[in-house]
RNA sequence: GGGCCCGUGGCGAAACUGGCAGACGCAGCGGACUUAAAAUCUGCGGCCGCAAGGCGUGUGGGUUCGAUUCCCACCGGGCCCA
């Protein structure tokens, strides 16, 4: 990197120029490499290992999982990374232990379809762009321990994926405790109990009765992780199911294919037994306000009434969800989405128009079906009653009722809801006003929502009228418990989790199937199961779903023995067929934050010492008392991770997913905290300039000319283009590379600008030409400290009062800052320091101003966390760190005396009617009376308040006067 | 349509819990140094005005001795739900 010097820069051989930062971080990374060459740098023994200090409370730091595309590094990455590496350098100077590790979310689709396209095995591609961005993120030089890297793929890794699989699949949940329990239990308490258990076509039978296969059938209804049957989208051309969002019109965004909806047996896991757990828990965990609530509404959790209609000429009846049972003399027919058993019960009676609504309702997709303004339905001429009212009314069927939510059928009130007010206009059905709602009369022209007084809900059995809707609600629930037809009823927005992919790139689920189908686990002493080398990944065209794994018969085709089956489950020479879907991207970073507090561990998931150490925290309030050993929610925080930063992309899901295995994992007893992530916070999006032209189409930042200071044309036509802030992309032309900012300033000068842009948890756009200012103010801080022409350290013989006051100021406020993780503003304070101790170009003596060794090394050291290669290059000139040593790495934070945090006098400002009119210096330990004196004597005051009477003054201490006349 | 968040110089931004609006940086303008330029050091810098002064934190109102900060309405932008 050493370039030749030019003939000018000759004599300035030791300026810190870009090369010189590159040279310089190049060799303190080089020197700080370690022998095995996996990485460079700090490395934190766990408990019982050598080099461990116990007496030292622990930091446990985290930056979301980042999946390792091979177009390498976004300037996106680099900002949280370098905002934990701060904190992380800062801690590590305070005496604590920190871990901060850093692996690969690896498996995923990127990497599989670029195996399609190529032929080239996703794991070859996968390893090398974690190889490329493992080699940029060291080029940051940030501090992770390199030690405990690992990626998603690795056997060691997914083998325990599998496990917590496995453990979920034996588990249940018991609501009676609110927690998981062994399958075992439950199958132990239903043969005490000789439990009546539900039998084919609506008859019980006894346990002792029942068949080992009854028996597995029932259990299976319970289990944590189960296989349950899911209407998906299916693209027989594409070969694989679609989320919700891929489906336009019945047909693939991609390509155009026809897409069925089909019921599909995939494996699930049972989240919403945890609901209320997910929901309740977020309180204990400092988590921006705007997660929890979109977590919150994501579950959704509503209180209603489940109501039992009866149905004419039918035995069953139609069950329905309301959140709004006091409208039940309102409902005035019903309507069952086309999925609902029922439907096929009219079809089945021979209605041919029903069945070709259903047919075409099929296959829209949920979100087309409720996104459509224009209502459409199909009577199913079958009829319910009314139990309030007695009343017969029609039940519908139409494809804004979804299957997915509740029951899948509603009571229709059209007076009080939008969309059944739309489809009684649409479909000429009865509208009935039963709530009025102070201030919106209704009209009959639109439906009237929110609560008020029931009016015309009085029949032979039940009277409501006049009743607030709470009490409404409350009256006919009771009514309808007391005739035995409907109950109190907790509703979650919040779906089981289908955990099946038709995908190749992704881990294997531990089970096989014998000739009927029947599920059996592989156990836990057969894994890891190895994902099978695949020579062709391309999907399987087909109707019925076919995983690309089905490709590969020998694995697929086994015997239970060599599967790894309980002989006691399955004898060992019966044919198996292995699972061929594999598990989604999420399943990896679900408990990846478990597994780097001990990564090698071959007999556990997680070592228990080690996940006790940096999982459990004692809360602030607590005190500073030894490691606690156990969880203790009087004094113990909930969440292990101390700080877990990353985009708020991955609010609901991924921290949703995570909290649900690490609750079940919980219950299993193999983790101490109830929550994985104690504090979360979102960086804000890096975003870039781009260019709109007047019919705000975009044009690529390359096609446009700065004609004047913010006037910008479009090259090729010369028309006037806006300059609009958008996300970097390709398209547009306005991504930029780490690399070759790296190339231009260094690393800590990157470092610094990402910091300095703005708070970590704004979005804001890249603006290179503001990069130079961090540059500049790294050259002052070298050219201070540092002779250009010679790299000897030029410091100050003697110290100056002010510096080494305002230097006290600056630690105390960059060590604040870092706390908040407000880090622009510890970076200006930075630079005021720096503005402050430069010297004058007049100055024929370097002595005789600057800092001193002494305030270089402390500046040195605050300076640390930001731009790590300066400051050790600046501490080893002084000769207090060696590259031997480690740079700062062992250091501690400078110390702050309170004492020099306070000034003897301070200058007040003096208002007149709010407006200043004078500002004097006043003893800062002056009161409030002493002030009030000192300022009526003043003589700018007395002039301006001359011929006014003083009706009020207004004396806040250290701060302001206000002079009311 | 409902909910939540955000609007401060030419630009990125700062401002503790209601107490000096614009710290710090970029861009700009000036001075010093230089044959000159770059670099560096240094000064100015919200707007209007020669000045005194006035006006200024999206707009309009309110509470308060005092509002960027709290309340109401509106305008603009974003996110989530429907």
């Amino acid at each position: 990197m050493t370039a030749q010097p030019t003939q000018e820069a000759h004599d300035l051989q030791h300026r810190y120029t870009a090369a010189y930062a590159n040279a310089v971080e190049e060799k303190w990374q080089r020197s700080l490499a370690w022998p095995d060459g996996r990485g460079y740098g700090h490395r934190q023994p766990n408990p019982g290992e050598e080099g461990f200090d116990a007496s030292k409370p622990k930091f446990y730091c985290l930056d979301m999982f980042p999946y390792p595309s091979g177009a390498g590094l976004h300037v996106g990455h680099p900002e949280g990374y370098t905002a934990t590496d701060i904190i992380c350098r800062y801690k590590k100077l305070k005496g604590f232990n920190v871990l901060h590790p850093m692996g690969w979310d690896a498996f995923g689709l990127p990497a599989e379809q670029y195996a399609i396209a190529t032929g080239v095995h996703p794991e070859v591609t996968t390893k090398k762009a974690i190889d490329n961005f493992r080699r940029q993120l060291q080029r940051f030089g940030f501090m992770y321990d390199w030690s405990r890297e690992f990626a998603t793929i690795d056997p060691d890794y997914y083998r325990w994926t599998q496990w917590i699989w496995l453990k979920a699949y034996e588990s249940w949940f018991d609501p009676s405790v609110k927690k998981a329990r062994p399958v075992a239990e439950l199958e132990a308490l239903l043969a005490r109990e000789d439990a009546e258990i539900a039998a084919a076509g609506g008859a019980t039978k006894r346990w002792s009765a029942c068949t080992k296969r009854e028996r597995q059938a029932h259990l299976d209804t319970f289990r944590l992780a189960y296989l349950g049957t899911q209407t998906v989208n299916w693209c027989p051309k594409l070969g694989t199911v679609l989320a919700n969002e891929e489906v336009i019109d019945g047909r693939s965004e991609r390509g155009g294919h026809p897409v069925l909806r089909m019921p599909l047996k995939q494996w699930m896991f049972r989240i919403t037994a945890y609901a209320d757990r997910l929901l309740e828990d977020l309180a204990l965990v400092d988590w921006p306000d705007m997660t929890r609530t979109l977590q919150t509404e994501w579950i959704g959790r509503s209180e209603g009434a489940e109501i039992r209609f009866a149905v004419d000429g039918d035995s069953e009846p139609l069950t329905v969800f309301t959140t709004r049972p006091d409208t039940l003399f309102g409902a005035a027919y019903m309507v069952v989405a086309p999925e609902h058993a029922l439907v096929a019960k009219a079809v089945s009676r021979g209605n041919t128009e029903l069945a070709k609504y259903v047919a075409s309702a099929k296959n829209r997709s949920d979100i087309d079906r409720q996104a459509s303004k224009e209502k459409t339905g199909c009577a199913t001429g079958m009829h319910a009653v009314n139990p309030a009212t007695g009343a017969r009314i029609p039940i519908w069927t139409a494809d804004y009722v979804l299957m997915g939510y509740g029951t899948g059928a509603i009571m229709a009130v059209p007076a009080h809801d939008e969309r059944d007010f739309e489809f009684a206009q649409a479909f000429r059905l009865p509208i009935v006003q039963v709530v009025e709602i102070d201030g919106t009369p209704f009209t009959g022209e639109a439906a009237t929502s929110g609560e008020g007084r029931a009016v015309n809900s009085a029949g032979a059995h039940l009277s409501i009228d006049g009743l607030a809707t709470a009490d409404a609600k409350k009256a006919v629930i009771e009514w309808l418990g007391a005739q035995g037809i409907g109950a109190l009823r907790i509703n979650y927005r919040l779906r089981d989790w289908l955990f099946s992919r038709q995908r190749y790139w992704g881990e294997p689920f531990p089970i096989v199937y014998d000739a009927d189908g029947n599920h059996y686990a592989v156990s836990a002493s057969h894994l890891p199961l190895v994902l099978p080398p695949l020579a062709d990944y391309s999907p399987i065209e087909s109707d019925t779903p076919q995983p690309p794994l089905a490709k590969a018969r020998e694995w697929t085709h086994t015997t239970a023995g060599a599967a790894g089956v309980e002989p006691a489950q399955l004898a060992p020479d019966t044919p198996v067929v292995r699972e061929t879907n594999t598990m989604p991207g999420w399943a990896g970073s679900c408990w990846y934050y478990l597994r780097y507090c001990s990564p090698k561990d071959s007999a556990h998931f997680v070592t228990p010492e080690a996940e006790r150490y940096w999982m459990l925290s004692r809360r602030k309030s607590a005190g500073n008392g030894p490691a606690p050993t156990a969880y203790d929610a009087a004094t113990c925080h909930a969440g292990g991770v101390d700080l877990y930063v990353g985009g708020s992309e991955h609010a609901v899901l991924h921290c949703l997913y995570a909290r649900f295995w690490h609750k079940m994992l919980f219950d299993f007893g193999v983790v101490s905290t109830p929550e994985p992530f104690g504090k979360l916070f979102h960086q804000g999006m890096i975003t870039s300039y781009a260019f709109q032209r007047a019919d705000k189409s975009l044009v690529p930042t390359d096609q446009v000319t700065e004609v004047k200071e913010g006037e910008f044309v479009e090259t090729a036509t010369g028309q006037k283009v806006a300059q609009i802030v958008a996300k970097m992309s390709k398209s547009l032309k306005n991504v930029i590379n780490p690399d070759d900012v790296i190339a231009e300033y260094g690393a800590d000068t990157f470092r610094l600008y990402e910091m300095y842009m703005g708070p970590l948890e704004a979005s804001k756009p890249w603006n290179t030409r503001d990069i130079i200012g961090v540059f500049r103010f790294l050259q002052r801080a070298w050219r201070l400290a540092v002779d250009e022409r010679t790299g000897e350290i030029l410091a100050a013989a003697q110290p100056d009062a002010k510096i080494e006051k305002l230097l006290h100021r600056t630690i105390h406020k960059v060590g604040e800052d870092i706390e908040k993780l407000s880090f622009n503003t510890a970076i200006a304070a930075m630079i005021e320091l720096v503005n402050a101790a430069t010297r004058p170009q007049t100055m024929v003596d370097p002595t005789q101003g600057g800092m001193t060794r002494d305030q270089l090394e402390r500046f040195a050291r605050i300076l640390w966390p930001f731009a790590p290669h300066f400051a050790d290059e600046l501490g080893a000139r002084l000769g207090v760190v060696s590259t031997k040593g480690g740079g700062f790495f062992g250091g501690s934070w400078p110390v702050c005396e309170p004492a020099m945090l306070v000034d003897d006098e301070v200058e007040m400002p003096v208002q007149i009617q709010g407006k200043i009119k004078a500002r004097l210096m006043v003893p800062a330990k002056a009161d409030a009376a002493a002030i009030e004196a000192l300022v009526l004597a003043h003589p700018e005051v007395v002039a301006a308040i001359a011929g006014r009477t003083v009706k009020k003054t207004v004396v806040v201490p250290g701060r302001m006067v206000n002079i009311v006349v």
